[in-house]
DNA sequence: TGCCCTTTCTAAAACATTTTAGGTCGAAAA
DNA sequence: TTTTCGACCTAAAATGTTTTAGAAAGGGCA
């Protein structure tokens, strides 16, 4: 049972696949095609259950309908919301994605978007691990149009939606200082050359200075993307045991959160008399955690809604604009117990 | 800046498109062209920064390496989890995933899965929303590969790779009784036509009247899809209330145990002391909760992976076979606190 | 009668590939 | 000298669309 084409329409009506192919798109009446022979395509067409290839009309017209969506990982609570706003939005624009996780390793993304451009996308959607301007540069030579979800390069000109790193980390970190906490410890992922990490580590080392609190080296620690369970323990013990002795942790993503969570529980320590808890992106179980968890709550909804917005502009535009637009969404500090002062 | 093409290449080189063709796809020495000019085209590519167009070379060969997943939310862990899953998967076999949520919407199901044939996937993976037979038959007849998921048709002959939702739920349900919980209050989600709640459903059903204790109507709530936090409230305070006076609380899938948690929350009760909760499907940070929540755990890895395996087998396989390959994984009872005797 | 205009439709090109069925040319064999 | 063979390469078709350019037929008008 091969499948149905126009071709196969127009023989059994004998008339020209022109034709069938003008009625079924609509444009009957605009170019003056019957309108009995209008109906008997689109009942023909109906009746031989035929489906149209958007693959071959995808080649003809030069536009696949489809994003890319590249992000690090799909099963990370946050960026699986943010996958399925951009599904739904994209989809109001009659285009579906494709997502795809880098793992944070930047050869796998490249590859990736290589296929993806292979594969005809009309645009890209990306949270991106790649190193830096460079390798950005190389996409807007292909003049694919592009939006940077999440991580940005300042100095390249592109758009992007982020969040207020800086400013979310600052608040939350001020927080914790007023609550009288002085040893704060820091828990960074590991490719920490990603900006929101840069700049939620910048925040946190501002907020000391506000406060003429000396910075520490000692108290900061990275944990590889790829072995975050393993590597959070003994950076816990460190963190947590003499000399540092932290009475607090900041931990820069969901994934340390979580991970931070588990060894604590290990530890036998209580939330926050033996050590307080701040979080750097929130999940919807954190309010139920005893003691809720204090976060930065990211706008993920708006992210993904403006993502798409900006690149729909630019696919839509014919030529490619040399204007970009670049969005700061402010974060919301969402204070709970876990950064009490007990 | 126009797109670098086969017939570019070979106007450039004087030579024929097809040999470039043939040099690219490394069938070069097969057919014998010299071993300098494939240099040339080699080179010429490289430099000329060309990639092949994977839309037409789809369009051509009739395979698009592309298949469909179709699923109720990406924004549920347990479907995002499977997702990533997926993904790994299919990329081991040169394929990428395109995935969209159907929001248990039947009808919105149907519409995307059409979308996905009129763009040419080779197969597809379904946890299905469809109400049955009828529905899943018309893809039979479109002669598409696919694998249900999560959710199949017993009636119907098709690939499926489920776990033993009565199983589950039976052991989980067995487990509170025997701790000496008599009226467990169920939470259903609401299109409950779909196999997994039916079947969890009826493993509750079986454990109780293993116990001999008498079925209860009244103990069985139904919380639609799309407005679980408005609803669930009403729910559990006429489950926790008077006349009913539920000990424990069955919740039959992961947004439900969450939406839960929170109205237990609000309305200060203790777990297990006022009311006992079972989760079916587990949660990372379920474990981490005070108490942590007893939960039925899915293997949605080797869900994804044989569900990929299955779709492959039959993608490659030049015709449409007739045998199908139907899987049922064990769950595994994760018993912890939420659920002990107080 | 010849011309032009409408109405209704169509042939062919184009998109970028892969594949089929050859073609050319020089050298070796007969 | 002709044939054959091998090495190397190519023209054209095919995939399923959309679009461009124009054709056929019939009627009105000078």
């Amino acid at each position: 049972m091969k499948k149905v084409s126009l071709s196969d329409i127009a023989r059994e009506l004998g008339v020209s696949k022109t034709l069938v192919s003008l009625v079924l798109n609509g444009r009957g009446d605009e170019v003056g095609i019957n309108k009995e022979t209008q109906q008997r395509v689109v009942a023909m067409a109906e009746k031989m259950n035929y489906k149209p290839n958007l693959v071959a009309r995808g080649l003809r017209l030069g536009a696949s309908k489809t994003i890319g969506l590249v992000i690090p990982n799909i099963a990370n609570p946050f960026f699986a919301r943010i996958a399925r706003v951009v599904e739904d939005e994209a989809d109001k624009y009659g285009f579906r994605v494709m997502s795809v996780s880098s793992d944070e390793k930047p050869e796998k993304e490249i590859s990736l978007i290589q296929v993806l451009l292979e594969r005809q996308i009309d645009g890209l959607i990306l949270a991106t691990c790649l190193k830096g301007k460079e390798e950005i540069r190389s996409l807007k030579n292909d003049k694919i149009p592009f939006v940077l979800i999440d991580r940005h390069f300042p100095q390249v000109k592109t758009n992007y939606v982020v969040v207020d790193n800086r400013a979310g980390a600052f608040q939350v970190v001020d927080h914790l200082l007023r609550q009288g906490y002085r040893k704060i410890g820091l828990l960074k992922i590991s490719p920490s050359h990603i900006t929101p990490i840069r700049l939620r580590h910048q925040g946190y080392h501002d907020a000391l200075k506000a406060h003429g609190i000396r910075y520490d080296k000692k108290l900061v620690k990275e944990i590889p993307f790829g072995s975050i369970d393993e590597v959070m323990e003994e950076a816990l013990r460190e963190l947590l045991q003499r000399p540092v002795n932290a009475e607090a942790l900041f931990f820069l993503n969901n994934d340390l959160t979580v991970a931070g969570l588990n060894v604590i529980k290990k530890f036998g320590l209580r939330i926050p008399q033996d050590v307080a808890i701040v979080s750097f992106d929130d999940l919807q179980l954190f309010r139920l955690l005893y003691p809720p968890i204090t976060a930065v709550a990211q706008p993920w909804r708006e992210m993904g809604r403006e993502a798409v917005r900006i690149l729909m502009k630019e696919i839509e535009a014919s030529r490619y604009p040399e204007e970009k637009e670049q969005i700061v969404l402010p974060p919301e500090i969402r204070i709970r117990k876990s950064s009490e002062r007990f």
